[in-house]
DNA sequence: AGCGTTGTTCGTACGTCGTACGAAAGTCTC
DNA sequence: GAGACTTTCGTACGACGTACGAACAACGCT
């Protein structure tokens, strides 16, 4: 009577094999994800996810024991973004280390929370991807296997280095009031006047007035956030080929 | 009768002027940095902070208005430890930026949960007077103002991005269980089998049984975790110096 | 001496969070 | 049908940050 009923709908009746769970953990952590990105990672509750799905709060630990483990989902997610399609990769090392690093800068500003988040996650499945393009990229230098993991490791923190400094950035200029901005320029101002901060009040030399943010793009000489990070990659990519003998791919 | 008895003792009288608040926004933030430090940074709380004070819980807020405010203290009091007694700073720039570099390693690698800590603050006294620093190291270069700014934030991005590695690392090593590790190892061994990671079997060679540390660090050729954070901002250093025409110190 | 003012402490209470527990409901095998 | 299983999820607990406002102490006035 409650269910089996025989005359039932097609529509009605599952499908057989039903029993399979309502959801799947990509589905889980894309909508998790969604919650993210629009709301900010500290909007991300179970509660909040689960309601998203139209499910039950506690119907999402069948699928996760912890909602770290769901956040670990997140970030693994996020690293299969940041993979580039093999045959994309340049065959010169310094083109792939730069094609995989502004990929990975990319990725990981458009999730700015991400550094945050992956606190105690472990390596999943795509990051462990991600080191192997990263190694793919550098298969050609004929260094030493301790040479490689240096090159690559030295330029990945420099990525995550750069995202959290610019992703915290952003964050103040978009979530920030603008009254805090004030706020916090007039008191830059007056520590500047202080005389505390004479190489500091030089750099910033005739802009010490202006907001923050436009000095420091005006200091770039407009350059953006993304071309500023490529620079820095070229200077210590630079610093690689010259310290440990590699080429340069010739243009 | 309740207080003003003039023959109360000057033991149980509270000193002249003792409408003085009872705490210090230091002190408050120094008790916060050592729970910090022995228990995590999740386990700061309003209420285990003032209970360590001996405080009611919302004491506190006369300090300070969010909890935000006082990790923003926090994080201030940490880059107070990273700023070198001027008269300690080398003349050259380089090992003055080494010098800066280093210090600010040492100092985030005590306290690795900062960089997660600080996402909301806004810059402090302190972090201004590291930017001061870092500024003063390349004082002597003859950079014009753009060229000096991004040469240090790239110094500082490789620092935190290597900090943000290693401390996630040591904090898996120390925190996570060791039956955790050993699970995870089991699961990288199986995934290097299935042969999708050709480059990462490589890299680990002989080693691909052997738990991960122990095989990380002999890639290493032993050298510790500061050791490598150097030689990766020696490159780095090498790169700037051959881009912008800059010396390197003769020794 | 008494009183209002102001600075400082903190108890209570609300709504949020992660999640332990175990009961319900559906589906499969006999 | 009767069990055995998978899958869903309602309820409840103890933490969290903090809004609100009462309590209390010290001072400047009359």
């Amino acid at each position: 009577m409650t269910s089996g009923e025989s005359g039932e709908l097609i529509w009605t009746r599952p499908e057989p094999g039903s029993r399979r769970p309502r959801f799947t953990r990509d589905q889980i952590a894309a909508t998790a994800l969604a919650i993210a990105d629009t709301e900010g990672f500290s909007a991300v509750s179970m509660r909040r996810i689960a309601a998203e799905l139209g499910a039950g709060t506690m119907t999402l630990y069948y699928y996760v024991r912890t909602k770290d483990e769901l956040v670990a989902l997140m970030d693994d997610a996020i690293m299969a973004e940041v993979l580039i399609p093999p045959e994309e990769l340049p065959a010169h090392w310094y083109d792939a280390l730069t094609a995989v690093a502004t990929r990975t800068w990319e990725v990981l500003m458009r999730h700015p929370w991400a550094l945050h988040a992956l606190q105690n996650a472990p390596r999943g499945p795509n990051s462990m991807r991600h080191f192997e393009q990263s190694l793919a990229a550098v298969a050609g230098t004929g260094l030493d296997a301790s040479e490689k993991l240096r090159l690559i490791t030295l330029v990945d923190d420099y990525v995550r280095g750069n995202v959290l400094r610019c992703g915290e950035l952003r964050a103040g200029r978009e979530g920030g009031s603008a009254e805090a901005a004030e706020e916090f320029q007039r008191y830059a101002a007056a520590q500047l006047a202080t005389g505390e901060f004479p190489h500091t009040a030089a750099l910033f030399g005739d802009l010490a007035g202006e907001d923050p943010e436009a000095a420091y793009s005006s200091l770039m000489g407009g350059m953006s956030d993304r071309d500023v990070f490529r620079s820095g990659l070229a200077l210590l990519l630079r610093g690689a080929a010259d310290r440990l003998g590699l080429s340069l791919p010739g243009r």
